[in-house]
Parts: structure tokens; C-alpha cells; sequence
DNA sequence: TTGTTAATTAACAAACATGTTAATCGAATG
DNA sequence: CATTCGATTAACATGTTTGTTAATTAACAA
């Protein structure tokens, strides 16, 4: 399981994590923060927030702005597009698929 | 990290690896497959592949149709399209955000 | 300078995920 | 009935993730 170079599978597993997904929501909530300021999201130390950040950041799902001694993080927008492309494309598709099922299936007796 | 109670969470963690992502892939655009079907998308044994697919399943990602001794896999749509409502919603947001950012921001010099 | 604040990196333990082979089970086939 | 087929569960090794505390770095304030 090294194929790990998909961007989408990487995005999907940054948001696989709930303190993660949390920290995006918030961000699309409330806008922009800093790390600090995302430290009441879970109940974890410092240097597991910033280790998590790192991993959205590392995902192209969360942009980072260095302003002196803080680091303001906010949401990428093209990320969660992407990821919405991927998850509502192919619709004429959905429909299909319960019909295409009956063909797999045995006939019933 | 406890609270993987959260669907969103663990749909997205179970897209995060590159092989049940390409499983969902390939059932979305050839429809329902076998398990034995999906062998070939992976270099794994099929112990492997069922297990993918089993987490794919509780997940509630695809859905799971027993023909005698063969399980039908497929897309479960509604799902895919909760993670599209999610990524793309609240889109009124993003333009915005940028804007925000500014006033967490230093002056210039 | 000295001390405080914001955030990170380093080192390490515990928990989880993923792969393997062997064993199992029901349905199909000769 | 004995065997093969399709798929799964069991047991176990290994690598990755996630958390912790301690140390480090940079900016700010006295």
C-alpha cells in the first residue's frame, strides 16, 4: 500500500481523522485562525494540533500564512472542490447502477 | 481519538486508502462487480481485497448483494453524495474567506 | 538582557491498519 | 459424495498514526 501519491487518496485520509475534520469545518465556519486559536477543538496537546495541521496542510487542504510568531491557517477552496468534482461526478451513472445490479444477479426461482 | 463516531469521518478514512479508493472508482464507472471481479485492481490476496471491502461496507460507501456464493458490490449513492454536500456547501464562505484572512494578518511594514 | 508567548520539531510508547498464510464455509460441479 | 470455486474469518507480523513530554526556535514585552 505505497501508492500513497494519489492527491485525492491523500485528502480523503487527512479528513479520515475527526480532530482533522473538525479543524476544517471550523475553518469553513469561523474563517481564517491560528493554531492557537484551533486548540480548543480537541482536547490534545499543542504538538498534536500542529502535527495534524501539518498533515491537512501537507494534503492541500488547508493554506498556511506565516504573520510574525503566528501561523494562520485557513480553508483551500480548490481542495474541497476537488473533492466534490470527484464525489457528485458520474451522476447519469447512479441511476443506472441499480438496474445494471439485476444483471449480476441470479433469476429469482 | 475516540470520537470516530462521526459518518463523515469514517467515510472519508476509508477513501483514504489508494486501493478502496480505486475500488469505488472502478464499481462507480463499470457498476457492480464481484469481489472476485475487483481482484485484479489490486497486487493483494483476497483476503486483502475482502477486507477493503468490508470496511468500504461499513463505511455505508457500497453496498453489498449476496447471489448465492458470490457478493455483488456497488456504489451506494447516497453516500458519495453526502460527501459532495459537504465539500461543496457553504460555498458563500470561500469567496469571503480570503478577505477574512487579511484581518488576522499584520499590517505591511 | 530576561522572561513570556506561539508554534514547532524530536524522541518515544501505545494503538491501529494492512498485509500475509492457513483454516473455514456454503454453493457448484463432476 | 468428493472436489473445486468464491469469499470470508482467524491468527499473526510489520509498518504507520497518534498521542505524550521535553527541547527548540522566533517574536514580543519588560
Amino acid at each position: 500500500m505505497n501508492e500513497s501519491t494519489d492527491p485525492l487518496a491523500i485528502r480523503f485520509a487527512a479528513l479520515g481523522d475527526p480532530t482533522r475534520l473538525a479543524i476544517v469545518n471550523r475553518l469553513k465556519e469561523r474563517g481564517p485562525q491560528s493554531a492557537g486559536d484551533l486548540g480548543d477543538l480537541a482536547d490534545i496537546s499543542a504538538p498534536a494540533m500542529s502535527r495534524h495541521l501539518k498533515v491537512l496542510h501537507r494534503a492541500g487542504l488547508v493554506r498556511r500564512d506565516v504573520d510574525k510568531q503566528r501561523r494562520i491557517y485557513s480553508v483551500e477552496p480548490e481542495a474541497l472542490q476537488a473533492i466534490g468534482s470527484w464525489s457528485i461526478g458520474r451522476e447519469e451513472f447512479w441511476t443506472a447502477s441499480l438496474d445494471r445490479l439485476t444483471t449480476h444477479l441470479s433469476p429469482k426461482e
